[in-house]
RNA sequence: CUGCCCGUAGCUCAACUGGAUAGAGCAACGGCCUUCUAAGCCGUAGGUUACAGGUUCGAUUCCUGUCGGGCAGGCCA
């Protein structure tokens, strides 16, 4: 339809010598449904290479187009924006893709079934999943589900460091628990973990269970002393249950890379090799420095430790350039934002690799922090991690429709307060329950009336003349348009946000309007509108990975 | 000190990437269940969009500055 409007305006302008390029075009969906279905402001752009009124020239547009077809009337307003009103063929058309296309309604194809990878969560296997991590997963699961819906064909991938200074520490960590030192104790590691979690390693290690991890199956032995085999088991106990929790979170991945698997096929090495002949590195105080600051940071930074290993970032590097060799042209990490330095670093070493990436390739899609209140009161620790709120701990108090919902809910570079209580309620405090409900109540309504899905036709259609039922059919038609938007701007927060729009919008006409009415092509005119609706909410639920209850 | 993010109703947040009268929910107040699910609806009240400039037909949105909050700036990740 917006399809149609461009090239309405097209040829107008081109009638009074104005030749325009259609992405110059826009069209927007007015809030009131006073200004229609759709408006333009096309004349307010003009105006000025016209040397006229913009309503002067709204009008003299309006008059040049051939809008019959679709379109009841065209109206000249305010300032100078053009007003679209849908006649019942319009309105028809609209809902008929619902019944038309069901499922797939929202869904395009703008991806060209390119491939996208989508690298989300990717948290190092020391200890439990936190909030944080469960934002992360929420936006980054979403943001695939969105990608999929514009038609990419995407791979979701979890990346986590299973080697170096902090996984070192864990293996100590349990290892100072196995020998029965507390972590009060001063013998206890210095920079230790300390929840209670890791207890719980060292009790399974010393009744040497077995456990299977992405790679391969680490059996405990027991051995006090066998700090390797400490380490294993410790890191395959802790992907185990973080896998368990992203389960219960409803998130899964493709593929898992070992920041350990790097260094094994020397893709590390090799890179600081590129790097250094590449001339971009220096050596200064017994380290190896890369230039970054030929790539826009502020100061250069260490590559190669003193001590002769790597910084955090290196490993990165040669992860990326393993993406970018195994095709990816598209990458988008999603990160909390406060590893938001590492974007400008990653980046230089890619560009100082010369090897054809694009400066501003991967992107990059940062969460803020997650605040967690109870009782009007910040929530900081957790029985289990100790000195943070964990995934597990949220997704057990309050679901996890509820917890994805509100995590994803908000923009991601806004912080967030994720009120539990709230979350908590069953009320109508609470919006995921809001849009749910709208869903369970249609079903109710159709389920009753025995009514079957099937095409409007333009007589019925005029019987749904109400504001209600006009809001509603313009809402149904906007959804193609937030799908394309949240994946344009990496937002699910639009897809949210629409949804309680929509659900409102069918609770007002539901106080407002029965359905189950004697006169049959009423009644039937009314149920496809809300088996649209129904539709609708589902498709939207399920890109937020979330169920559509018949039922509630 | 420097960089990034944020600042909208008492609270939690929107505002379709510059549009028309800045919207929801919670909290407050007043209504609606013998009628398809009241986890719902309707109404009242609540705003100088932190502040000051600028850009233009038009700014919550873009630019500059100030103030306030968060996060980074380690040979930690």
């Amino acid at each position: 339809m917006k399809k149609l409007i461009i090239n309405l305006i097209k040829n107008a302008c081109h009638k009074i010598s104005i030749d325009l390029n259609e992405n110059e075009i826009q069209i927007d969906r007015p809030k009131s449904l006073e200004h229609g279905d759709y408006s333009s402001n096309i004349a307010l752009q003009i105006s000025k290479r016209l040397k006229k009124n913009p309503r002067e020239v709204a009008d003299i547009l309006i008059n040049e187009m051939d809008y019959q077809t679709y379109f009841e009337k065209l109206e000249l307003a305010g300032p100078g924006f053009i007003n679209f009103f849908l006649n019942s063929s319009g309105k028809a058309s609209q809902l008929n893709d619902v019944f038309d296309l069901k499922e797939d309604f929202g869904k395009n194809k703008t991806g060209n079934n390119q491939t996208l990878q989508v690298e989300f969560v990717s948290a190092n296997p020391t200890g439990p999943l936190h909030i944080g991590h469960g934002r992360g997963a929420a936006i980054g699961d979403c943001l695939a589900r969105i990608f999929q819906a514009n038609g990419w064909d995407v791979t979701r991938e979890f990346y986590y460091n299973d080697a170096g200074a902090q996984i070192n520490n864990l293996a100590l960590s349990v290892q100072a628990r196995l020998k029965n030192i507390d972590p009060d104790h001063e013998d206890f590691p210095q920079d230790g973990y300390r929840g209670d979690y890791i207890q719980d390693i060292a009790t399974a290690y010393s009744q040497k269970k077995s456990l299977s991890s992405e790679l391969e199956e680490v059996v405990a032995s027991g051995n006090v002393e066998d700090l390797k085999n400490i380490q294993q088991f410790s890191v395959a106990f802790l992907r185990n249950e973080q896998n368990q929790d992203l389960a219960n979170f409803r998130t899964f991945f493709d593929v898992f890379t070992l920041e350990s698997s790097f260094y094994v096929n020397q893709d590390i090495e090799n890179v600081v090799k590129t790097i250094k002949q590449n001339g971009f590195t220096y050596e200064s105080d017994d380290a190896l420095w890369l230039k970054t600051t030929e790539f826009n940071d502020d100061k250069d930074r260490v590559m190669q430790k003193s001590d002769g290993t790597y910084t955090y970032f290196v490993p990165d590097v040669a992860y990326h350039k393993n993406k970018w060799e195994r095709g990816f042209k598209r990458v988008i990490n999603e990160q909390g934002a406060d590893h938001h330095s590492t974007i400008t670093r990653v980046r230089a070493g890619l560009q100082a690799l010369n090897m054809g990436i694009p400066q501003d390739w991967p992107e990059y899609v940062l969460h803020q922090m997650v605040t967690v209140m109870k009782n009007g009161q910040e929530v900081k620790i957790s029985k289990r991690a100790g000195s943070y709120v964990t995934l597990s701990d949220l997704v057990n108090q309050v679901g996890c429709d509820a917890t994805r919902f509100f995590l994803v809910s908000r923009k991601a570079d806004s912080q967030l307060i994720f009120d539990i209580d709230l979350a908590q309620s069953k009320s109508n405090d609470n919006p995921v329950y809001y849009i749910q409900y709208a869903h369970a109540r249609i079903f109710a309504v159709l389920d009753q009336a025995k009514f079957k899905s099937s095409n409007i036709s333009e007589c019925l259609i005029e019987l749904l003349s109400s504001n209600h039922e006009s809001q509603l059919m313009k809402k149904i038609s906007e959804f193609p348009d937030i799908v394309f938007l949240s994946g344009e701007e990496k937002s699910p927060h639009y897809i949210a946000t629409y949804l309680k729009e929509l659900a409102g919008d069918f609770h007002s006409y539901y106080n407002d309007s029965k359905f189950l009415v004697d006169d049959v092509n009423l009644q039937s005119a009314r149920l496809s509108l809300v088996f649209a609706v129904k539709q609708v909410i589902k498709n939207g639920l399920e890109l937020l990975g979330l169920s559509a209850p018949e039922k509630m």
